[in-house]
DNA sequence: TGCATAACCTGCTGA
DNA sequence: TTCAGCAGGTTATGC
């Protein structure tokens, strides 16, 4: 049916997990005469344990949630921020019947200290209370596309040359072309080289380098563990 | 009948006061077939004065609870978290008939940075969400008794004399008659100076100076300001 | 009378 | 199991 990239609030302390309301309507049609208070879901994961859910619309932010039961799910996933679940809909030999499945995965590997980034920022190593759901982007989409077209971002300054700097969700960040940045570390280099093209592609033009922050100490904000009370300053 | 140590949350925005199960089961029962709704109990106060408030159960939180005029009550009394409410039952003269009477107190006086307290402990300068209620004691009653026996104290390791450690409510402290320990800071002797009685006494052999923690620095853990989410480690 | 706010009620989680 | 605490929805109340 449909994924979901989790946001800090649907695996937080709230309980619940927003459906955007285009899936929600079109996969989990709720009568608004007849179940007043929503419904339970059965959801089955891959392991073929069951799942229930409570399933309803909140008038109050004119969302539609799963509440009970949904942080369970959480905690036993070690779903984070990031993470994506995926809702599927099976249907049985019977014709009639359908089953309900659960899935989820990690969000994207990205670099840990995502200092530098190829074509797109990764905030969630960052503090979750600014993160922006939008910010995140799966790699593999961004290839050859400038990062300001991607998720909802709004770049203040769109700059596309290498060595300038853009302010792109309210953070400044530093451009570069990639295979011409110097100061790359081995993570870097290595995590770049992963889902994400390094230089001497076709495309590698079009593609940045996005630098937050300059420290590379061990100790500096980027590393700070910390699962809500964390806060940065980044490149102030 | 009996009295509460009100939380936060009884003198807070949620507009209800929790009765202990016990208490509630014992003085005012529900009867669950006829009074679905809960019902209205009437007190009077040292004033003469009367408040009616709704009493029911939740069973959403399986709780008993005063809900519609406490507010009232809380708002009027000013009362605060801490402080104590006190429920109490009078036999009228025509036997049958009987009167509610609620009174209430600011909770008791202690030192803001209880290094070191006579006689008992007070841990409401700590962590909230790590006191038990039943660990605020009346200063009143405890001069010439060992700590472990008041308050629904659970001592693990009961030791009565002075140097040696006990663990109670789960917290690792010193123990010392009073008198003998050197290092009570100038704040701390002025407090127990206060309602408690110092060395000198005819009962001074008989209690304690229950030491938590030994830092003395402005910026420890003890002088940390925060609501809800100060944590300690004792001692450790 | 209508609106904005406060009070009240319910459901849920986590310790 | 109890209950503190949070959040959201509903009802009452004052301007």
């Amino acid at each position: 049916m449909f994924d979901k990239v989790v946001t800090p609030s649907d695996v937080g302390k709230l309980n619940r997990l927003v459906i955007p309301k285009q899936h929600a309507e079109r996969y989990f049609p709720l009568d608004s005469s007849s179940n007043e208070k929503g419904l339970l879901l059965n959801f089955e994961d891959l392991t073929g344990k069951s799942w229930r859910f409570r399933y309803s619309y909140w008038n109050s932010s004119q969302s539609y949630v799963m509440t009970k039961g949904w942080s369970r799910f959480v905690k036993d996933k070690k779903l984070d921020a990031g993470d994506i679940v995926s809702f599927q809909r099976c249907v049985g030999d019977s014709g009639s019947n359908s089953r309900l499945f659960i899935d989820w995965r990690k969000r994207p590997k990205v670099p840990e200290h995502p200092h530098f980034v190829a074509g797109a920022m990764f905030p969630r190593s960052l503090d979750q209370r600014n993160a922006n759901p939008a910010m995140v982007v799966d790699p593999l989409v961004i290839e050859s596309v400038p990062v300001m077209m991607h998720g909802g971002a709004r770049a203040q300054t769109v700059v596309g040359t290498a060595g300038k700097r853009m302010r792109l969700f309210g953070v400044d960040m530093e451009c570069g072309e990639i295979g011409t940045m110097t100061n790359s570390t081995e993570e870097e280099s290595s995590s770049s080289g992963g889902s994400l093209p390094r230089g001497g592609g076709s495309s590698s033009s079009s593609l940045f380098q996005l630098r937050l922050g300059s420290s590379t100490s061990e100790d500096d904000h980027f590393t700070k563990k910390g699962k809500s009370s964390l806060s940065f300053d980044l490149d102030q």
